[in-house]
DNA sequence: TATGAATGAGGTTTCATTCAT
DNA sequence: TATGAATGAAACCTCATTCAT
């Protein structure tokens, strides 16, 4: 712990941020969010409970900032327009994949948060909104590259895409934090899929 | 336990039983789950402290007991067969807004257990394994009845049934309880209705 | 515990007192002093806690009921005098050996008494005194019954046997309850003898 | 610890460390050990409950603390050898009052030990374990300085010392704490020095 | 800016005892 | 006499937060 080499940020006001998160994050992974407390996440970072005062005003403070990066790219134009035109299968089941190993690689954020919601429902307002807009942008940009989406109202695939990620986001949920029923990943991954392409195909096509 | 023969004397243990829980369910609903003290409970309940551990264990103890009465009859054996049988679209519908009429009925409750079950998941695996199993029986049941079905094998009745159910539950859970991606109710249940169809068909029809 | 064969008494004061005292004791011996509660006592022994307090009117007393018949015949005239006058070795050394036997046997009840007396000394002044009683009588007693004893003072001769015994009980005790420095029973059942003798001697020869 | 060259600011982390357990023992010799709560040692020291427990993680730690003290230096190398190589009567008669002079200066803590020890044999592990490591490192120190002790092997010195010093404790507490059979100390002084070389001699002459 | 000692309300749970039945 | 539900003070301990240094 002491002889750890990573002495990277140390004096950087940024550093010190990423790496309270990033401690915050590890902890609730490892003890469950209500057995993380301040202190403890000053001490693990190799902070003092007062620098991490001086950098957020609370612990829902670090809560909410744990959650900033977690929408990332998951998915580029190409094959988006792919899912979203031809409802492509393959493109379709990479896509879930991809999802569901980033779920697992980040698990600990991924709990993290599942918990954090359940316990603070106004923190998960921020990254909903986040979503809402990544999402509303996204499908903007997709209808700009595609004669066929651009003729279909911009809230239908914003509606689509929407429904259709939170299907997804809501199985890999259930599968990694509740219960699966399935035997292996696979088993859930076409099943997902094929929901996914359902719940498209049901907003788009008509 | 409710029909032992002796009121003689005691102010009515099963009704302080129940008051317990509901009032417990209730201040989680208005405060969350770790913001409810035991105390709290006692007092609210108009109990001492003492009677609520003459009672409950511990505060998971109580918690726990607030999951038993949630898993319901919340469908018969005729409607069940329609279902599974010929995949009727109506009767389908009004299940999935019975299911959703009794979770907004017991918002609190279920709203208690999304807490739970992200805080502390050995809570959940009672609730779980009743339910796998009361869809096991229930499932065995309908093979009893109807010639069509008995020759399925048992498991992929069950297997279709609690994919649906799993289905029908997170989609009401994310609807009530985080992000509802629906204008109304009605757009929720239909929805609901179709992918639940489907994903009865990808299982039983092979 | 329900099938219990001993259905002795039931109904009768004197077996219930004893069945409290006996409950009491051990559960003390199974859980430390401070983990046995009177309600526990009372489930344990098959009554209800009122009943528990009908008999005893409070905790304490029944701490102190336990102390009772604690003290038994440990020595015989002829023994006592053998020891007393030619301090003969091997009946002290059998003696010694009884002591710590019973001990053992009794395991639970010396235990306890020791916890009893570190937190309460008052319960240990009626022990005690009894005990002064006890061995005042037996030494008149032993002076009745030989000739020689009875030219020293009755005095000397209860101060040697207190003092004997006491050495003896401390003995015993540190090695059962606090650390052996000894390698078996044997070694220390020789050791106490020895001591046991230099102590008569110390204050009967002179 | 106390060398460390950082009073900077804060109020005195050792003095205050110092105080819970002065504090601590005060009040367990008031009342008992069970009978004081962490709370009111705050209070009577004049701290918060949670300055408590920012020094000690539990009540039992407290406990441990207070046992570190205990081990003191009580005899020096030439008294030690004129005991062990002469049985100076004299000498160690003064080693008994020394001991007996100590255990009334901290009859407080001594009493807590003996409770503590009844009451919870885990605390007390750590004590013997110092106690022998003391008493086996002492043994040899001695040896070194003493050409006919040398000779005697190390287990046989230490052995003889652990039993007399466990007399010389047993005895010591069975006056303080328990009964005690003496007119005074002067009387248990010369009992028990008596005993300590009886010992001795029984060990290391053969 | 960094520190970390100090705070104390509040959390969960226990248990000796009472008293209505 | 027997019951056992009810009591509630008090126990141990946690932890977000502050502020003097």
């Amino acid at each position: 712990m002491s002889d750890n080499p990573e002495p990277k940020f140390h004096r950087d006001k940024e550093g010190k941020i990423k790496l309270i998160i990033e401690t915050f994050v590890r902890l609730i992974n490892q003890k469950g969010y209500t057995n993380v407390s301040t202190n403890l996440v000053a001490k693990e970072a190799g902070l003092s409970i007062g620098t991490v005062y001086n950098y957020f005003k609370s612990k829902e403070d670090i809560l909410q900032a744990a959650f900033q990066g977690t929408i990332e790219d998951f998915i580029d134009f190409s094959d988006a327009i792919k899912i979203l035109t031809i409802y492509d299968y393959d493109t379709t089941k990479m896509l879930v994949s991809k999802f569901l190993a980033s779920h697992k690689e980040y698990y600990q954020l991924h709990k993290a948060q599942d918990q954090a919601i359940a316990i603070n429902h106004d923190v998960f307002q921020n990254y909903q909104k986040n979503l809402d807009d990544y999402i509303l942008a996204f499908s903007k940009q997709v209808q700009l590259s595609d004669a066929h989406l651009a003729k279909i109202p911009a809230e239908t695939i914003s509606k689509a895409m929407m429904l259709s990620f939170n299907l997804l986001d809501t199985l890999v949920h259930q599968h990694l934090f509740r219960t699966s029923n399935f035997e292996n990943d696979e088993e859930l991954i076409e099943y997902t899929t094929k929901l996914f392409i359902f719940t498209l195909k049901l907003y788009l096509k008509e």
